[in-house]
Formats: structure tokens, sequence, C-alpha cells
DNA sequence: GATGAAAGGCAGTGAAA
DNA sequence: TTTCACTGCCTTTCATC
């Protein structure tokens, strides 16, 4: 499954591009020491290796007005895919909802999601999650803050 | 703190690049019916805003092997800034680490980690994390599946 | 703020090493 | 697999509305 033949051009590109993903290819090719015809064949490559999986603009949510998150953890019962399944779908469409853990232990999932207030994070667990009668346990954690990290070296460490 | 005034065509742009940062100004013109010229004002001053933080390539941990991923909580005592700032640091420093959260609640921190395996995370805590003094208690979940959702609307819901 | 024309520059192709 | 050279098209600017 790890098709992790990476040198040291890939791991550079991979780099660059999580920092900026819109980096113009002539001065990728520059940083790398290498023709931008390389460069271009090398991004290329990794998109087709499923290693590169996108490029996202990243968006701010508080500047949309949605400046708290929070964790939610929710357990499930009973845990069949039946329930599982439709349940996932409608987490995942709902507005806000940023990341959808399914996790093993007490808990069957995490729900990283950012909303207005709390006024909001209160209607959002009693009227769209509580009223649910799978979800048999809802745990809230307020986040302080989150920081993303980007992905660094390929395996051993 | 809030610079929520976005029509619908700041919207699309947000769902458009969310989805793709890399495509062309053009295409993105042609979607919103407005000129290219006109799409690419829209763009500079949404980063200018501060609403688009930037553009980041997304890459598949599990492919640069390291496919097993848990949540690591750890409680911090005594919790001070002279003792949290250094071990956030430290934790956004590890190769592993995908996000850090600082939360509300019974622990302090969660972590966001990608593995290659049981073992790796297992030295991982004994050797990274329960190796520090101010680290009283650890709880890991392991992630069966992780789904990350683009932000969708602005903020009423 | 949005448009359209104009100009410079970049992406992307194909042949060669 | 990388490089070089070339073409076409896109990005970007600016004057105008």
């Amino acid at each position: 499954m790890h098709n992790a033949e990476l040198d040291s051009i890939d791991l550079a590109i991979l780099a660059a591009l999580q920092r900026d993903a819109r980096l113009p290819n002539k001065d990728l090719a520059e940083r790398l020491g290498v023709a931008p015809s390389t460069a271009l064949e090398r991004v290329r490559a990794l998109r087709r290796r499923g290693i590169i999986t996108g490029f996202r603009a990243s968006v701010d949510v508080a500047k949309l007005g949605r400046p708290l998150q929070a964790l939610l953890a929710l357990r499930v019962r009973p845990h069949t895919s039946q329930l599982v399944d439709p349940l996932r779908s409608f987490v995942l469409s709902l507005p806000e909802t940023i990341t959808l853990f399914h996790v093993a232990g007490a808990e069957d999932f995490l729900v990283h999601v950012a909303v207005a207030d709390a006024e909001h994070l209160h209607r959002l667990c009693l009227e769209r999650f509580l009223v649910r009668p799978e979800i048999v346990h809802l745990q809230t954690t307020l986040i302080f803050k989150s920081e993303d990290q980007p992905v660094q070296r390929p395996s051993e460490m």
C-alpha cells in the first residue's frame, strides 16, 4: 500500500506545495534545481500515485462567522452499519461539520464542528444530534485553539 | 471580527477553490458568470480579507507509510503557560503530528497523529510523550476513518 | 466594483540526449 | 528521466464604464 519511493526532490515538492499549492511551476523548479518540465512531471506523478490528493483553498471559518469550535463525542447504539452509515452522511451534510472521526473506544464518533456561539452549539446538540434516537450519548469539548501541521517525512522516525 | 460580507459570487469562489485551488482563473470566471479580471480581483480580495488563508496541497499520509491514525488525549499538570507553550512547540515539531487541539475539559490537549503501525504508536507514546514529567495522563483513541468537509455557508444556520 | 483589450509570461508539448 | 525550445493560451494590468 505505501508507494513510498520518494527521493529528496519529491519531498521538497510536497513541502513546497503544502505551503503554497499555487506556487508557479517555474518557481518550484528553480527551488528544486531542476528544469520546469521535470518539476511539472514530478508533480503530475505525485498526483497519479495518489500521494498528492488535491489542491485546496484554506478558509478561515471564524471570519465566516463561526469563531467557536468544539469536538462532539457521540456514542451510537446499536452500532450497526444500518444505523451508522446514514448517521455518517447526516453529520457530513451539516454545515457546522469540519471533520468526522470514526473512532475505536467508548465513543464511536468525534465530530469537529465550528459554530457562531454557545447558543448555536447548544441548538446543534439538542436539535440536530440528540433528537436522533441512535445517539445515546453526547459529550461536548470546547476547542480553545487548533493548529495544523504539514505532513513532513515519509515513514521512519 | 467577522468580515462576513460575502455575496453569492464570493461563496461560489470559496466552494470552487476549496474543491480545487488550482482551478484556472478563466474557468472560475466562466462558472461565476463574470470576467476573468473580476474573478481575479475577488479572489485577491478574499485573501486580503483573510477569508482565504492559503492554498495547500493535500497529502495522503497513508501513502507516505503512516496508515494508522490516532488521537492522543493529554493531561498536563500544572497547566501553566510556562509548561504548556514548550509542550505545544514540541508536539507541533513531531513529524507524526497532524493537528494539535488545545481543549477545555478533563484533558488539556488532543493530538491527531499518523503513524506507521501499532508499534510506532506505542513508541511515540512511551518515548516522546510519557517521558515528559508535565504529562500526567495520556489516553489513546484509534481512528478508523476521518473525513473532512469543505466549509459551507457563512453563519446563520 | 466590473469590464475588455493588450502584453508579458507561463504551462505544456515534443524531440533529443 | 531530464532537458531544451517553441507555441498557444492564460494571467494580469490598466484605462474605461
